[in-house]
DNA sequence: TAGATTGTTAATCGATTAACAATC
DNA sequence: TAGATTGTTAATCGATTAACAATC
């Protein structure tokens, strides 16, 4: 079965499902499992085992019954089939408190992502080095960009500056921005963008804590044992 | 209408979008409108003008026909929607990389949350400031967690601790946890989990990169224009 | 008033879940 | 073999979108 009318190769939430897969495959591996079930991968991470094995079908995996899925050949499917098999290599713009966590942030490399400079249109941060990572002027971009080939940006910047940065990147060359920012950016239509909205993963929280426990008096002492039956210790 | 059976306010989906109405409406307020349409907001966020209306009901606020939704009055009742017009205390669990800058990251006040202290295993880290915020033990996790009344807790130790702080956090007597960890977390019901999963976001943005562009070949110099329609393959 | 905009009720769309025959 | 597990086809569920009367 080709893709289709769309374009899109499988449907936004199975896509966003897969990393999950990859991580526990990679761990049962690591663990020394050659076969895995769907009903096994459903059980650790809290899905249907009917959703599983349609998302691993997406990748192209084939199971056999009894006897379940490959692990090797399972993250090679989807490793590929997000094209995490060839590390990329990708910028950060606005090497502030989150871009310059993210800068140094190794575990990306796991996603075929490696970083490899900051950008930041501050002077006094242009020239030092953040985890080992330079930090140079924005005026470089566009000439890093095509020389390294690098296709995707991080983009930490203040939201005040998000557009305008987002124009340079675009200028430069950049095909895929990963908005850190709660601005929804303009792009051409080749470029595109995909939202981290760390503030909409706390709106969910903030609403779940509610239903959970309700608004809680404010300053009131709770006095000694807590809860279940926790032996766990301090 | 109240709420329902699932004791679920609104669909995640709208809770999910409520903090980018929030964004939006605040700067309408900044800059002095005091009503604004839902096809007006739809336009800005892209977004169909029906949707923002449902939305925006679920969270009370009630339009005039011709002139739309007032704008402090939707700011207040999607802050009280949210639980965000309390500011509410959280720790930051992991001072790495990642738990370093959301110490420091002022952002989350804009959402109701204000971070006091950090906390890490590594005798290293304990005693020192992070951003003006003090990392402290985790001994001293339950205590404060206490004193303070602290509710939430933001996670950011590496994948294989993530289960044993998550133990201890329980054992605090935190109700919210905001992991950023890929480790899908077992807590007792009484504690809610909202997992931030960054890896999901690079798929995305991977997948659709590839449908824009597709593979490209690695180390090719491309001379001039790089565009659209080129023939590209290895 | 006239017409832009709301909120409600119904239709569509897409993802998740169920059922079950095929199979190793 | 027997039975666990797959993949396919159909049913359900829930969110998004459409249509439209009410209204300021």
């Amino acid at each position: 079965m080709t893709p289709l009318s769309t374009g899109r190769v499988a449907p936004l939430p199975v896509v966003r499902r897969l990393p999950a897969y990859l991580w526990l495959l990679r761990k049962l591996r690591a663990a020394g499992r050659t076969h895995v079930s769907g009903t096994h991968i459903a059980q650790d991470l809290n899905l249907e085992p009917i959703q599983v094995r349609k998302d691993l079908a997406y990748t192209g995996v084939v199971g056999r019954p009894r006897v379940g899925f490959e692990v090797a050949e399972s993250i090679a499917r989807i490793e590929a089939f997000l094209n995490w098999n060839n590390t990329r290599d990708a910028v950060v713009v606005g090497t502030g408190r989150l871009g310059g966590a993210l800068l140094g942030y190794e575990g990306f490399l796991a996603y075929g992502l490696s970083v490899v400079a900051g950008f930041d249109s501050d002077p006094a941060r242009v020239g030092t080095e953040i985890h080992g990572k330079p930090v140079m002027p924005l005026d470089r971009l566009e000439d890093l960009v095509r020389r390294l080939n690098i296709r995707m940006a991080i983009l930490t910047v203040p939201a005040e500056a998000a557009q305008v940065a987002t124009d340079r990147l675009v200028a430069a060359g950049i095909e895929a921005i990963w908005n850190f920012t709660p601005v929804k950016l303009q792009v051409p239509p080749h470029v595109v963008v995909q939202r981290e909205d760390l503030a909409a993963g706390l709106a969910v929280l903030s609403v779940m804590l509610a239903e959970a426990h309700g608004a809680r008096a404010p300053a009131i002492e709770p006095e000694s044992a807590p809860s279940e039956e926790d032996t766990s210790e301090a």
